[in-house]
DNA sequence: CAGTGGTCTAGACCACTGC
DNA sequence: CAGTGGTCTAGACCACTGG
């Protein structure tokens, strides 16, 4: 008869694993609780730690777990929900009752901003452009970083008083926005890697998974602004609409 | 004078070299070439394999790269945009113009759905469900799978007719829920890693990384339909709004 | 068939956390 | 300080693609 066995697909084994993991998370596991090290795991499976570190990341990636170098890893809490834009969606960024905190503000050049904003922006090099970064806490901890790039020219009204401080200068930006007329937003969601800047903010590493949200804020069929923002993505859920409540993840 | 070396942050390697690819991917490579193999590029810079994987792995992750296995590593062109919703957005499925095919439909038990999808629709065991599987192809390459879950209650008027063969059982489905009114959509969407299934779809491999949005289907304040829609994080922008005109990505 | 990327191993050292 | 996850190495073998 020769073999029998049915090995057709061949399982690689950290997917195995992760599946064998996953289900023991569901069964055997609190919110919260803390797994026994690589070491220990890696030889409680009989594979190499490297091939339990790529099971683990993988359920990190999904929000499953979460790992912190020289504490542990411990059981991740279901993907909170963070509205981005709800269905009326027609308000400029440092509208009341927004989620964000203005950081701080810088003046920078045309020719310094990422060529996807630029292109959106109509700028260049010469041009000058306020940069105001933001950042979004829900739930008590960080979820979001933000850069909202605002021409000059959008907002002539802005005083230049080098003497206020730079979150102040953030504040006043923002308020400047709000007497401008709005007609939309549009916006993109792709995946990305945290900046080192970014990662900090987000008490992350370098690299880490990110969703970007890139806005574009349209008066008169010109462009504005552009909010780019880097959500964590292992544990954040993006909504769109009015309500808060599904969570699904079939991987 | 001891050290004068600022080594302050400690790069990691990979990390390093994962920039300066970026940049040689910018300024020395068109779009579709192939690059040295793993191999040669690894020696090249002086790293073991696993470490120039690793930035491989970055770049692929913000679709800078496509690796196929027993072919090669090539350049990605930039990521499509894919409209997943315009502003308008108050369509069915399966309405005239929208992109996706329709590929299948099997009836199960409410038993044997995602937890979350049936919290949402209200369903448990013992309730019957249709669902229908969808594909969608962007500019020659498929780029999403979707599992649409409709309760057999919602869709009273659907014949049971076991003679029809699959396809026609999904469209069956989908005409139906035209005849349905809609009140609103509500979408989410998060990091999730592609099922076996779904990876032979979306032509990668297990554990690809997906962007999985889930969509809620609001009738007189139920939930008449979810629909689970996972794209190729790799190659796909998914854009809110009219317009598919803005590519950014600050990583 | 040769060449590619994908998986896996066993071991080492580093960076960080908390006691 | 001991213990954790993060990085890195050198090598092996496998699965897949294309000529």
């Amino acid at each position: 008869m020769g073999t029998t066995q049915l090995d057709t697909v061949q399982e690689p084994k950290y997917w195995h694993l992760k599946t064998v993991l996953s289900d023991a998370l569901d069964s055997e596991f609190a919110v919260g609780e803390i797994l026994p090290n690589e070491r220990d795991l890696a030889a409680r499976f009989g594979v190499a730690r490297a091939t339990l570190r790529q099971a683990l990341e993988q359920l990190e990636l999904e929000g499953r777990l979460q790992r912190r170098r020289g504490v542990g890893t411990t059981v991740a809490p279901p993907r909170m929900g963070v509205p981005v834009a709800d269905r009326s969606g027609h308000s400029w960024p440092g509208a009341p009752g927004d989620a964000w905190q203005p950081v701080d503000a810088v003046a920078v050049d045309g020719g310094a901003v990422p060529a996807a904003v630029a292109e959106a922006l109509g700028t260049g090099a010469g041009d000058s452009l306020h940069v105001v970064r933001r950042t979004r806490v829900d739930h008590g901890q960080p979820v979001a970083a933000e850069l909202l790039y605002v021409p000059a020219g959008s907002v002539p009204g802005l005083v230049a008083d080098a003497t206020i401080g730079p979150v102040a200068r953030a504040r006043a930006v923002l308020h400047e926005l709000q007497r401008l007329a709005l007609d939309g937003e549009e916006r993109a969601v792709e995946l990305g890697s945290a900046r080192a800047e970014d990662a900090k903010q987000l008490d992350r590493l370098p690299g880490a998974p990110v969703l970007v949200v890139t806005t574009r804020y349209v008066t008169g069929g010109r462009t504005t602004a552009v909010a780019v923002s880097t959500y964590r993505a292992d544990t954040c859920r993006l909504t769109f609409g009015d309500h808060d409540t599904l969570d699904v993840l079939p991987g």
